[in-house]
DNA sequence: AGCACGCCGACT
DNA sequence: GTCGGCGTGCTC
């Protein structure tokens, strides 16, 4: 029994019975008492189960008792989980993000309670064996029979699932064998350990680069030497090969590793990548993974059997028996920003673990974020840069079309040079990919006759149209409609009007102008899924499609050998909205998309539709210069006091009545801070004025970086007390301003 | 998150 | 006259 678990925790000597806090998964202000009852003893980091209202909860105890509350209102635990203890670091961690991102501590205590299930041991299962038994001479042996008796021979028992696999046999004939008595089956109490990947096989050969690189983050890993290091390298230059020697490093310390990914949809690859360099799979976390492999997943996490940890952000939130490296890929990708509940960013949380933890941060990106970079620059962070692309391959070429010269025909929307470059690559025997990230058939549907625009009845949104699915979507809130045939405001017929090009749309032209060409449409909603990816991923790769349409998903990670010409159809979309970010995830994206051109040995050509060439993305797009871009940028946000340079907040007030968070507004106006240096901004209706039928307004708060910005929002926010039908949301750092 | 308490519309 | 809508506020 571990020293810190105590049968009789202190509270007030004497006064009542042992009590301790436990915090639960709930947005309360702090963890509650709780009576230990006797014979129960716990110790912080337990898990518990408590009485709460009329309702129990899972729990976690925090630590020595509040003592507010009269000891005859105590309630008791009623019982505690024979689970590993929520380590202290994670306890701490938890703390942390509580206090930055301005969130109820049982808010975020939440975020690490996604398996409740995992709490019980696993209930005992059965492996089967091969029985002492000889084969009885009346049983009629069939080849499948034969073929599991040949896989069984000599072999540890395991679930018949995995023997009828590998015998290539239904589960029945192994059934069939068991109720012969040729197989057996043996009670095992407890998860087996997941596989475990192998540090000791070589890697592949790495460049002198790579190497240097390798062996630089290998060391910080082996030292265990804390610190956020920039792993920066263009498209194809070996990024992943080089922090898979820090995890093979982090292995070799018998520590875990948690890979950070911005989209569990696109790590297919990936996962091969990782099993051919260490022999066995790492254990995923997301929310694609079945109950029963979460349940194991969690179980070998806190006990430290597994390993390697790659998931999404919410693996961050895993009580990690013993961290010892943390890496996130993409880290520039604004997937890691969770937007609702406890708002956060997974990469600057990763970064803030690590240096609770005193581990490496390695944050991995071939378009850094500008964040990132001016950290390098202040010195809190180190850069590891690898130049070249990896194997010989070029850069794509980038060229320019300017809409305004080259311009599509009515109702199309690829310009005449880019309509000649598809057919060229056709002609070559290429793929070609076009680049649209707007999902649907068109993002406005308009009334000729009375000009009534088609909107979302719960959010200031245009109705997307869906011409595949034949409805109307708001791809907000989920609203989904069949397309009328009449106006709904003038009630004339046939009159409403598709504005706009999406994905389904361009599909449509390409189908006109290419007819022969194989077309294959992608987008996040005709898209469900790892295997449905790697599926559309595999046929790209036997070439059975010639062209691939497709939205943000086809962006990132994956590589396509015959791939040569990229076609960007609208590269102005992202900049428009007056976001601050804007021009920098404009670059990220199209830098991404033009990667997937020319990775092998064939150089690859990016075609950019832009009505504006000389915009400083486009210009610094066709130039190759991101750090000259990345410098303008910084340079335009250091004077306009803006993040990196200054600190940001953002309080989202929302309600289905619209003069009560004008109300709501109003008060906290009357109550915001007066400090000199912090500017309040707003109220100012939301970017979203309505979503999901909640009206929205909006503060800004930008305050030095050095300001206290978290203790200026929680002192506000406790000045005012609002009705209860108002939310207050909390986004410190904002990313989109969404 | 539940669940109870509390004040305003259509029913046996 | 009650049943019940879900807005508001606690729960150790």
């Amino acid at each position: 029994m571990p020293p810190d678990r105590a049968s009789q925790p202190r509270g007030d000597p004497g006064e009542g019975p042992p009590r301790v806090a436990v915090l639960l998964p709930l947005p309360l202000a702090g963890a509650y008492d709780y009576a230990v009852p006797d014979g129960l003893a716990v110790g912080p980091g337990d898990y518990v189960v408590v009485p709460l209202g009329g309702a129990r909860h899972v729990g976690v105890v925090w630590g020595a008792a509040e003592g507010a509350v009269d000891p005859r209102r105590l309630r008791p635990i009623e019982r505690r989980f024979d689970a590993p203890p929520m380590p202290e670091a994670h306890r701490r961690f938890l703390e942390r993000v509580a206090a930055y991102t301005v969130s109820p501590l049982g808010a975020v205590l939440r975020l690490s309670l996604g398996a409740t299930a995992a709490l019980d041991p696993a209930p005992p299962a059965l492996l089967h064996r091969r029985s002492p038994l000889p084969v009885p001479p009346d049983l009629r042996m069939t080849p499948a029979r034969l073929r599991v008796l040949e896989v069984l021979e000599g072999a540890p028992a395991r679930p018949v699932v995995e023997i009828a696999r590998e015998a290539g046999v239904g589960t029945g004939v192994v059934r069939g064998l068991l109720d012969a008595g040729l197989v057996e089956a043996v009670p095992v109490a407890g998860d087996r350990p997941p596989p475990e990947p192998d540090a000791s096989s070589p890697g592949p050969v790495l460049s002198a680069e790579q190497a240097a690189a390798a062996a630089d983050l290998a060391a910080q890993v082996a030292d265990r030497r804390a610190g956020t290091v920039l792993l920066d390298g263009v498209t194809g230059s070996g990024k992943t090969e080089v922090y898979f020697e820090a995890i093979a490093a982090c292995l070799r310390a018998g520590r875990q590793a948690l890979v950070m990914v911005p989209e569990i949809a696109l790590t297919g690859q990936w996962l091969d990548r990782f099993r051919r360099r260490f022999g066995a799979p790492p254990v995923e976390w997301h929310s694609e993974v079945s109950p029963g492999d979460r349940r194991r997943a969690w179980r070998w996490v806190a006990t430290g059997a597994a390993k390697v940890v790659v998931g999404a952000r919410s693996a961050l939130f895993l009580p990690y028996a013993d961290l010892g490296l943390i890496i996130v890929d993409e880290e520039h990708d604004g997937a890691f920003k969770q937007e609702d509940g406890v708002i956060y960013h997974g990469r600057d949380m990763a970064v803030l673990r690590g240096h609770l933890a005193g581990l490496p941060v390695v944050l991995a990106s071939a378009t850094p974020s500008l964040e990132s970079v001016v950290n390098v620059e202040a010195g809190r962070y180190r850069m590891l840069h690898l130049p070249a692309r990896h194997g010989g391959a070029s850069l794509p070429e980038i060229r320019m079309i300017d809409l305004r010269r080259d311009r599509p025909e009515r109702q199309r929307w690829m310009a005449p040079t880019l309509v000649r470059a598809v057919g060229e690559t056709l002609a070559a025997g290429e793929q070609t990919l076009l680049f649209l990230n707007r999902r649907g058939y068109a993002p406005l549907t308009l009334c000729r006759a009375c000009g009534h625009r088609l909107e979302c009845p719960s959010c200031t949104a245009w109705l997307v149209e869906h011409r595949l699915a034949g409805r109307l979507q708001c791809h907000h809130c989920g609203y989904s409609t069949g397309l009328p045939r009449q106006c709904p405001a003038c009630g004339e017929a046939d009159t409403l009007a598709a504005c706009g090009p999406g994905v389904e749309r361009l599909a449509e032209e390409v189908a006109a102008r290419f007819p022969t060409a194989r077309v294959e449409l992608v987008a996040s909603d005709t898209l469900s899924g790892p295997r449905a990816i790697q599926a559309l991923v595999d046929r790209v790769d036997r070439h059975e499609v010639d062209i691939l349409i497709g939205t943000q998903v086809v962006a990132k990670g994956h590589h396509f050998p015959m791939l040569t010409l990229v076609g960007v159809v609208d590269a102005d979309l992202g900049l428009h909205g007056g976001d601050l970010r804007a021009g920098e995830r404009t670059f990220q994206l199209l830098s991404q998309v033009a990667g997937r051109a020319g990775r092998a040995e064939r150089p690859g050509v990016v075609y950019v539709q832009t009505l504006d060439p000389a915009h400083p993305v486009m210009a610094a797009l066709a130039r190759g210069d991101r750090d000259g871009f990345l410098a303008a940028e910084a340079a335009g946000r250091r004077r306009a006091h803006m993040p990196p340079f200054a600190r940001l907040a953002a309080l989202i007030l929302s309600s289905p009545s619209a003069p009560d968070v004008e109300r709501a507004a109003a008060m906290l106006a009357r109550a915001a801070p007066a400090e000199p240096d912090v500017q309040i901004l707003g109220p100012a209706p939301a970017p979203l004025a309505v979503l999901r039928g909640r009206h929205r307004r909006r503060f800004l708060v930008n305050a030095p970086r050095q300001a206290p910005l978290q203790a200026i929002l929680r002192d506000w926010l406790a000045r005012v007390r609002l009705p209860g039908s108002v939310r207050c949301q909390v986004d410190v750092d904002p990313y989109g301003f969404l």
